[in-house]
DNA sequence: GACGTTTTTGGGAACGTTTGCACACTTTTT
DNA sequence: AAAAAGTGTGCAAACGTTCCCAAAAACGTC
């Protein structure tokens, strides 16, 4: 069984025309006449003419389609960043094509391979957390793919890249425990290797800083799987306890929700306790218990830049050198006592 | 810029052998000698060549993509469907596009005309909350275009589909409710024009009669937009509570959480008095405060069932006449009382 | 060594488009 | 009346593949 569809042949057969007229027609050509124009037109019109763009790509050699790589669509920050992703690249002609890395190197770069031969006209991606090495990456933007990196981007790459301001996000988010009085304030966060880990760290150490907190590596814990697997995100919340901290700042999405239901699940009656400050773009945040401070990603408006950014190159007519690493402000949406905790 | 990859072409020419017998070396056919062919790929590996998909969905006048719509992807329910479909889809060799149409008919008609244009091979959707008019799936159908409907599904079409046993997951919600004592129980659901809308009622109904309530038509409100607009669900919480429920059942993730959202904002004196059971396949459950008892829908099963479905027409080789609505069984979680209300 | 087989290779059309070029016809200019 | 210019159309190539068909090469057989 197959799809079948009216070309340009069929219209051309059917008016007695050549197919170059009927193209020429269609595409609103001055070499045309009027009459013929209209005649081609309600014909077309009529059986329901649309352009084959399979056909279109091959000629054109380009797709008018753009890929995105995210770790997990079912994850707010990256759905939102997605929905910004599409809300320009509708607009502007392209469509996309989603896919999910899982965070596993190995499926990313598989996943990244296969829309490059399915001929998207750029990459839009966010480096999974166990991503370390980019090699194919840059294989691929030296035979002139283009690529815009988006939150998780690498260091040492020449391209147009979009983050949020990781450091500021951690600073604020860190100085708010401070302020309500936490002292020993743990630090749970992200595979080392990722771009967010560092910067996020950074800003933790910097309130500290201010506050002449000492800082204690002890209380870091990284995550290599970003929370995917619950047993390292237990592990760690086990290994934090014992140093008794009163407050924990929390580097990302999965991590903020996963180490809530981890002290839940194994220390109850600390869940309390323990003040928590994260990073979350989940828009049930309101709804948990205990509740949280949350550092918000502009997501959306991320997508739209980093969109923005990867047309324009996939559009130059010369080669770029110049680039540019957009960073956009998160946002800190401070725990909300009169509704959160009213029921403590 | 663009994107360079060799071709068929470039290894004729570098090997000096016509087209033909470098296709042929490549797809491993019996006729050429195992001498070429050992040239042909030594040097197909060395230039890294990858066959271009658009020129082979050009000839073979398929794409081997599947089209996905559903109306938000930074939804539970939807983001674990298509992890399903991604999961037999790309074992199978094909590649998913995912579209979202936001509850909107007119949106879901534009990306499902976008994706049918674009040769994806067959279509799996889970209608918008609004559409009535199916006409326009009916004519691509009609066209040959295979399309198997999940979740959300018209009743008078006559392909493959795959629900959940919303009667049933209705039933054990509301009885589970009656079951813990409350006798003015609430039901919120959504757009009255959608399958699932009408079998979760008589689920909701048929528990009610088990236990001699009487269904009162006025504790049964209907959301047009499905929890897309907050003003809609909270003036729907607003026009119930006058009826004082002691429990609500709510049929769909979005507005599960949606209605807690509004609870907590607009009563939250009242907010932990009712019992909460509503369908949603959030991971999240278990922090939300309050808490309560939640239907989950076998949501990656469902999307590996549906993609199986929709591969079988693709690839079926006489038309099929006779089709199956596959009903896959949903889960109870009940509210843990020892954790989630412990701190009331 | 002539002929028939078998094995291996190449030519060219097709998939649906767009577009440079050539052609035919009409109109204008000289 | 002839040349030039303008108008409308068609031919054919190209994008990267596959595959039917034919041709060439290699091998046996008598």
């Amino acid at each position: 069984m197959r799809f079948e569809t009216s070309t340009i042949k069929d219209i051309a057969k059917a008016l007695g025309l050549s197919t170059s007229t009927v193209s020429r027609a269609l595409r609103d050509r001055y070499e045309i006449s009027e009459e013929t124009k209209k005649l081609v037109l309600a014909y077309a019109e009529k059986v329901n003419y649309r352009a084959n763009p399979i056909a279109l790509s091959l000629k054109e050699r380009r797709s008018y389609s753009i890929g995105i790589i995210v770790s997990e669509i079912a994850n707010n920050f990256f759905s939102q960043v997605i929905n910004g992703i599409e809300s320009i690249a509708y607009d502007r002609g392209y469509h996309v094509i989603i896919s999910q890395s899982h965070e596993s190197h190995k499926q990313e770069k598989l996943n990244v391979e296969h829309l490059a031969s399915r001929s998207i006209d750029g990459l839009l991606i966010a480096l999974s957390s166990e991503t370390q090495d980019i090699t194919y990456l840059r294989n691929l933007y030296s035979k002139g793919l283009p690529i815009v990196f988006f939150d998780r981007v690498p260091e040492d790459f020449d391209t147009h890249k979009v983050i949020a301001n990781n450091f500021k996000g951690s600073f604020d988010a860190t100085e708010h425990l401070i302020l309500s009085g936490k002292r020993t304030i743990a630090h749970l966060t992200n595979s080392e290797n990722l771009s967010i880990t560092k910067e996020r760290l950074k800003g933790y150490q910097a309130a500290l800083a201010k506050y002449h907190i000492e800082f204690k590596p002890e209380l870091v814990k990284y995550c290599q799987h970003g929370g995917m697997h619950s047993a390292e995100l237990e592990q760690a919340v086990k290994e934090l306890l014992p140093y008794k901290p009163d407050g924990i700042f929390i580097s990302s999405d999965r991590l903020t929700t996963g180490c809530i239901m981890a002290l839940k699940k194994t220390n109850p009656e600390v869940a309390h306790k323990i003040a928590i400050a994260g990073f979350t773009n989940s828009n049930l945040v309101e709804l948990f218990s205990p509740s949280l401070t949350s550092v918000k990603q502009p997501a959306f408006e991320m997508g739209q830049v980093a969109t923005e950014l990867l047309i324009s190159m996939i559009e130059a007519k010369r080669e770029i050198t110049e680039f540019e690493t957009k960073i956009l402000d998160t946002e800190l949406v401070r725990m909300q006592k009169n509704i959160g905790n009213r029921f403590l």
